[in-house]
DNA sequence: TCCTCACATTCGCTTAAACGAATATATTGC
DNA sequence: GCAATATATTCGTTTAAGCGAATGTGAGGA
């Protein structure tokens, strides 16, 4: 029915938020794009276990992707519903005084250092 | 693992805000004191069923209950954990910013009036 | 003590999520 | 076109959630 669409909608936002993996893999994703294989070696996860949750941030509409060749890369997408975004923005917030969080960001930032994802692969590549 | 702790934390407390029902339960005791009888009465649910969603509530340590003779009393108790105390301001937030949770939040009132819970069901029982 | 009211819990069922393992798809280089 | 790489999806199983229906529990009143 209507009258239960905006708290379905919320439910649905919460249900996308209700896993550990998920928290961890929209931390990495706050404030950058991240690769898919990024995220498989930082989180030391099976890379089906990976993209199985991205599929489900995707469709909640929490996270988009972009393909770059054989890349892809996952960027957090707020909602322009700004009932969701001001609870995404408090739950980057609250992933950010968690120090694992900060952690996994930091080990993130080292693999990429200051060289962006694209420079990466190709130094990968030659 | 213990490295997993705060965001199975967090993970956990998403689960609890990942349903209607609770969203709507939650919106109708910001900031004040209800009982059962009206939440089944507003929602229009089955007393089993809110009972249910309560004590899920009340296990994820989002609210707790006050006995007061035959009837049982519901409130938010925000944990001590600002992780979650912040989030869960911003759900309330949220909440009050919709259209249906405000009426709802209304509709309680009327049944409440300017009377508080003990004297209603004193004129109930009188 | 017994009955009733207010609420909580259990039971049986259906549905959805999460996982590892295996397989499929898409892109690039040869 | 074929092999290799990066990512996505399917399959089968296990676990948990949600529900209605039925039953249990605890407090008051007669």
């Amino acid at each position: 029915m209507d009258r239960d669409s905006k708290s379905q909608g919320m439910a649905k936002l919460f249900a996308a938020l209700a896993d550990t993996t998920r928290l961890r893999l929209l931390n990495l994703m706050a404030g950058q794009e991240v690769c898919v294989c990024h995220f498989v070696e930082i989180l030391g996860q099976s890379q089906p276990k990976i993209s199985r949750h991205l599929a489900y941030l995707r469709q909640a509409g929490i996270v988009a992707a972009r393909r770059e060749g054989k890349w892809m890369h996952y960027h957090i997408c707020t909602p322009a519903d700004n009932t969701a975004g001001s609870i995404m923005t408090a739950v980057l917030a609250a992933l950010g005084g968690d120090k694992q969080m900060r952690a996994e960001r930091g080990k993130l930032n080292r693999v990429c250092r200051s060289v962006s994802n694209v420079e990466l692969h190709q130094i990968q590549k030659g």
